[in-house]
RNA sequence: GGGGCAUUCGUCUAGGGGUUAGGACGCCGGCCUCUCACGCCGGAAACAGGGGUUCAAUUCCCCUAUGCCCUACCA
């Protein structure tokens, strides 16, 4: 227990949460015991705000897995909370925003699983959703703070700027701004402002210590004097993030911040902030950084690390969410496999890290796995059928009709790969068979038994009139009866049949190439039995 | 430069004043097996360093080191 705030928080996830057996939330108010003073609780409960979280990214290119992992924690407890999940789209940065951002992140979230109650384009109560849309309110509020003299104009030119810093810097003095606006009489600004001169807006900071109660890290403490004036509208009168932040989340009735620690410094501003307002902050939780190979953060340069790509690479969103829960938090049992409800189920914010994790792919690759596994047939054909159709464009029409054939082949590599896109190269024995020039054949079949039972399949397999998969295999076996048997028997049926060492079952395969006759762009058995004799015939 | 946060196997982590420091990925070995996988069994592998406090520190405190984040008219 760090605080008090802890204790409290423990309470009402007992008492608000209700997983009913499809695995779907619903909030109830269960009153059972917990404590002592149950009374004294009760009384808080009923006072206890709802919970409100949300995400808020900038539109400014795809999801990042960073991203995914703070919308996924935030959801996580806004579902095991029955609270409230809200995006919204912190634009302000007019320059990298876009819709298109915007669009791919929300794509992105949906395809994690991840549902919003308010934002952009579905409403609530709490809009807009959209920072660039709210500029009255920024404004209106920094207005305010100007009025009350907690905030006041700054006439300095982005060169004086850079020049008082680096001054600074020279002199080896913090790189806080100066003040000089500041001590502007209130003719110079009349003046200034006559002459429409450009300006921003600083807010003034309070030389006051401060202490942050942060769900995960405890107090986290700042003396005076930490921090300079803080520009929160710019010349061009859109607001700065850590100023709307404030005003967006107190307006939106936010209860629960739950972001990366990288916002952990900007906190202070923002309690200064709400303490300028007058306003009660919400909770905070800041979760550790997620840091690539090299140990910093992790970005584009350390490869895939858009949700996207992740979906293009072949991995599945449950295994996705399994990983980014786990990177950075943990339930604090010996477990690493969750669906999504149970992750609902097992989440909480005490249990979120505080110190930074290395995204590993080796593990990620290895739930993709698992997940894999899990997958009932209608859920493969789901996921694989488009990786199918990407590699093998001819199956199109098969997987429109839901043709069997696609979920049978689909089901002879399930457990033997890691990514859904793997599955091209996997099944390209299905349309391809080449044995002139290759080597491993050429070896392998150099053996003279090998050989022999590659031989003697081949023919007979040819002189059954219907192939079916059981005169198939009564036709294979037969040469058991020359004494071949083991490995002896089925490494060169394998061979013959695929034209290299490993791959499917053979009694997966047999059913696929037989049924799959059909399919123009398939070898037949027949084709290959027919080339093998042509290449290693007698 | 200043501020903040962090530090348990290579990686993700559990634990926490007295433990054979537990699990998972990856790695190595074995079993299963027509191959490759899956699965199962086993193995190697960690408390950053120095001072305290204590009968006892990996665990609490301090310092150092290291890493990361912030220090923008980005978020």
């Amino acid at each position: 227990m760090r605080d008090g705030e802890q204790d409290r928080e423990e309470v009402v996830l007992c008492l608000f949460t209700h997983h009913s057996a499809e695995g779907t939330i619903s909030p109830i108010l269960a009153v059972f015991w917990y404590h002592k003073s149950s009374k004294k609780l009760k009384e808080e409960i009923m006072n206890q705000k709802p919970v409100r979280v949300r995400f808020a990214p900038s539109p400014t290119g795809h999801l990042h897995v960073g991203g995914a992992r703070t919308a996924l924690f935030n959801w996580l407890y806004a579902r095991n909370r029955g609270g409230k999940f809200i995006l919204r789209i912190e634009d302000t940065d007019q320059a990298r925003s876009t819709l298109e951002s915007e669009k791919m992140v929300k794509h992105d979230l949906r395809w994690l699983g991840m549902d919003w109650d308010e934002g952009p384009e579905i409403g609530g109560d709490f809009g807009p959703y959209r920072q660039s849309e709210r500029m009255e309110i920024y404004k209106k509020h920094a207005e305010q703070l100007l009025a009350e003299g907690k905030a006041y104009r700054c006439f300095c030119t982005d060169a004086e700027l850079t020049a008082k810093r680096e001054q600074a810097e020279a002199e080896s003095r913090s790189p806080h701004y100066d003040g000089t606006c500041l001590k502007l009489s209130e003719t110079e600004i009349q003046e200034k402002l006559a002459a429409g001169v450009p300006f921003t807006i600083r807010f003034k900071v309070p030389d006051n210590a401060y202490t942050l109660y942060d769900m995960i890290r405890g107090a986290v403490h700042w003396e005076p004097g930490t921090l300079g004036d803080f520009i929160i509208l710019r010349s061009d009168g859109m607001p700065v993030y850590n100023f709307c932040v404030v005003v967006d989340d107190h307006l939106m009735e936010i209860s629960h911040v739950i972001r990366a620690e990288e916002h952990l410094p900007n906190t202070l501003r923002q309690i200064m902030l709400y303490e300028a307002f007058g306003w009660k902050p919400p909770k905070f939780a800041h979760a550790s950084l997620i840091l690539g190979q090299d140990r910093s953060k992790l970005s584009k340069r350390h490869g895939a690390t858009s949700v996207g790509q992740f979906k293009e690479e072949g991995y599945l969103s449950e295994a996705m969410v399994n990983y980014l829960a786990l990177l950075g938090w943990n339930e604090g049992k010996d477990r690493e496999e969750y669906t999504i409800p149970e992750l609902i189920k097992a989440f909480s914010v005490k249990r979120i890290n505080n110190s930074p994790a290395v995204f590993d792919m080796d593990k990620l690759n290895w739930l993709n796995g698992i997940h894999l596994r899990k997958l009932t047939d209608e859920q493969l054909f789901e996921v694989g059928a488009p990786f199918l159709v990407a590699a093998f464009p001819f199956l199109t029409p098969l997987v429109a009709d839901h043709n069997p054939w696609i979920l049978a082949a689909l089901n002879m590599e399930k457990n033997k790969m890691v990514l859904l896109s793997e599955l091209g190269e996997r099944l390209q024995f299905l349309f391809h068979y080449e044995l002139k020039g290759n080597e491993e054949m050429r070896a392998f079949f150099a053996e003279e038994t090998h050989l022999a039972a590659g031989r003697l399949m081949a023919e007979r397999i040819l002189a059954v009139k219907d192939l079916t998969p059981d005169s198939f295999w009564e036709a294979a076996m037969s040469i058991k009866e020359e004494g071949f048997k083991g490995k002896a028997l089925f490494h060169p049926l394998r061979a013959l049949l695929t034209g290299t060492l490993s791959g499917p079952e053979l009694n997966a395969m047999v059913p696929v190439l037989v049924s799959g006759a059909n399919i123009p762009e398939l070898v037949s058995i027949q084709d290959r039995c027919r080339k093998f004799i042509e290449v290693f015939g007698r």
